[in-house]
RNA sequence: GGGCCUGUAGCUUAGCCAGGUAGAGCGUCGGGCUUUUAACCCGAUGGUCGCGGGUUCGAACCCCGUCGGGCCCGCCA
């Protein structure tokens, strides 16, 4: 894959890009790196290609030549497949760089013997590179030249007789023992197809990334066993999930693990939540991950009533936060507003026009409260419409008719947004402009 | 055809390998909170553990079967 050129947009070869050194490889390497990076992983690289022209699987290569009856019976019974009688343990590359159609003829210390089907034969030096072990056998060397102990690959891996099953007794008759393995179950994007890094695309996880704090993907995998099949919802699961890590951030866990009286169930439920907190964290850090001033919530709404990155800035307490990590954050939110993803629930929407149903079956108490809150709009008006002239007017005016806070809350919000839960309500107020308040009031 | 994983409260799920009173968060409902970060605090509600058998003093857990969802059985990586 590093020898043939990227596909284009089409989906065909683009010679000028694998002119200018872009490999087919790269191609879709590029974006999986990526998104490893965002989450805070920094792999130590392997190149398979380089790894075979350095030698590194000439001892594997020569002995599962030499032991090819043994490896056609280890796969074959554990597999239960069965391989062609002209099945050799090895893929020979010709002169063109092609592996199609060849078949071995033989081998001796150094060399690969083969011949075509269109009468062509030669012979390629596997201590060089020339040729490769199939995929069966190429993953248990692997894991013996580099010392693999722990391998977690997905179930299409994992089944019995799958190739960690074979593998594991081909790794032995090269001489080492397999790592532990551990399958876990794909990830879905909900409504879409699954996100692999070996299924071709890795636009899932990028795509994701331009959605959710990486801290907030990291959790969904550390939270979550990993036989479980995950299906990531872009929509309300999102900020449920987001809610769900903030909670657990805000406890002192550690301080809970202290109690004498847990129950051996409870302690390890807590325990559960430090480590799936701690894996969660992108970087290595003393302060907490996500401290960074405002809920994932509280910033989809902040993110709809200001467009400016600086007036959002200035409605938080800032303090020791950091302002790149926070616009980070910010543009993250923006493009998960715009897009289809955002769930509809989340939307901060005013009234076009006055809730004349509600308005026509308010309460003596509840038309009470309306016209105290008409008032005190009007004084806000005039004093001046801003947030802190208007926050003090709802609890005011319930106090003034003597109406649970809660309640006036709920009535104000169904006469200016047609729902009865929102988010803090004088931001909102300030946003928007007061004769459009006062109409809603009044319902004219 | 053979095999692997999975199914637990309205939602997300822990517990299953080593059988011992089904736990949690969200939601919902009630209460608290003299400015609501969709917040916070307290309490309550909610489960035929997919279904049917078996083993056992005792089964979400072990065994057999069955149904639903996903996957594997490539000279692909």
């Amino acid at each position: 894959m590093f020898r043939i050129p990227p596909p284009d947009a089409e989906g065909k070869p683009d010679l000028a890009a694998f002119e200018a050194g872009t490999t087919y490889a790269d191609h879709f390497l590029h974006p999986f790196l990526q998104a490893l990076d965002m989450l805070g992983v920094r792999p130590r690289l392997v190149y398979n290609h380089e790894a075979y022209a350095e030698g590194r699987y000439v001892e594997h290569v020569r002995t599962a030549l030499k032991e090819r009856n043994r490896v056609r019976e280890i796969i074959e019974s554990i597999s239960g497949r069965e391989l062609a009688d002209a099945w050799w343990p090895y893929s020979p590359v010709d002169e063109r760089g092609c592996m199609d159609g060849l078949t071995v003829t033989g081998f001796d210390d150094t060399h690969v013997h083969w011949s075509a089907e269109d009468g062509r034969s030669g012979s390629c030096d596997y201590t060089k590179g020339e040729g490769k072990l199939p995929w069966r056998l190429d993953w248990p060397a692997k894991w013996c030249w580099l010392d693999v102990t722990c391998e977690a690959f997905g179930k299409d891996h994992g089944t019995t007789g799958g190739s960690y099953d074979t593998g594991a007794e081909l790794c032995r008759l090269f001489g080492s023992e397999p790592p532990q393995g551990l399958t876990y179950e794909w990830i879905s994007l909900r409504g879409q197809g699954a996100m692999s890094s070996s299924a071709g695309t890795t636009v899932g996880p990028i795509e994701a990334l331009q959605l959710v704090p990486p801290e907030i993907l990291r959790y969904l995998i550390a939270s979550t066993k990993p036989a479980k099949a995950i299906e990531f919802d872009t929509g309300m699961g999102l900020v449920n999930l987001a809610d769900a890590y903030e909670r657990l951030l805000r406890h002192d866990l550690e301080a809970k693990l202290e109690d004498e009286e847990l129950s051996r169930r409870k302690r390890v439920a807590i325990e559960d939540d430090i480590s799936a907190t701690r894996l969660s964290s992108v970087e290595e850090r003393s302060v907490r991950p996500g401290a960074v001033g405002v809920t994932f919530r509280h910033l989809a709404m902040l993110a709809q009533i200001r467009s400016s990155n600086d007036e959002v800035w200035g409605m938080i307490p800032n303090e020791g936060v950091d302002r790149t990590e926070f616009d980070a954050r910010l543009d993250r939110m923006r493009h998960w507003i715009a897009s289809h993803h955002f769930p509809d629930e989340m939307r901060v929407g005013i009234r076009e026009e006055p809730n004349s149903e509600r308005l026509a079956n308010l309460t003596a108490e509840e038309e009470n409260l309306r016209k105290a809150l008409i008032a005190n709009f009007e004084q806000s008006q005039e004093e001046g419409w801003t947030e802190a002239n208007l926050s003090a007017n709802v609890p005011d005016a319930a106090r003034e008719v003597d109406l649970p806070l809660r309640e006036a809350y709920r009535l104000t919000y169904e006469l200016l947004l047609g729902v009865d839960v929102a988010p803090k309500l004088a931001p909102l107020l300030a946003a928007m402009e007061p004769s459009r308040v006062l109409r809603l009031m009044r319902g004219v």
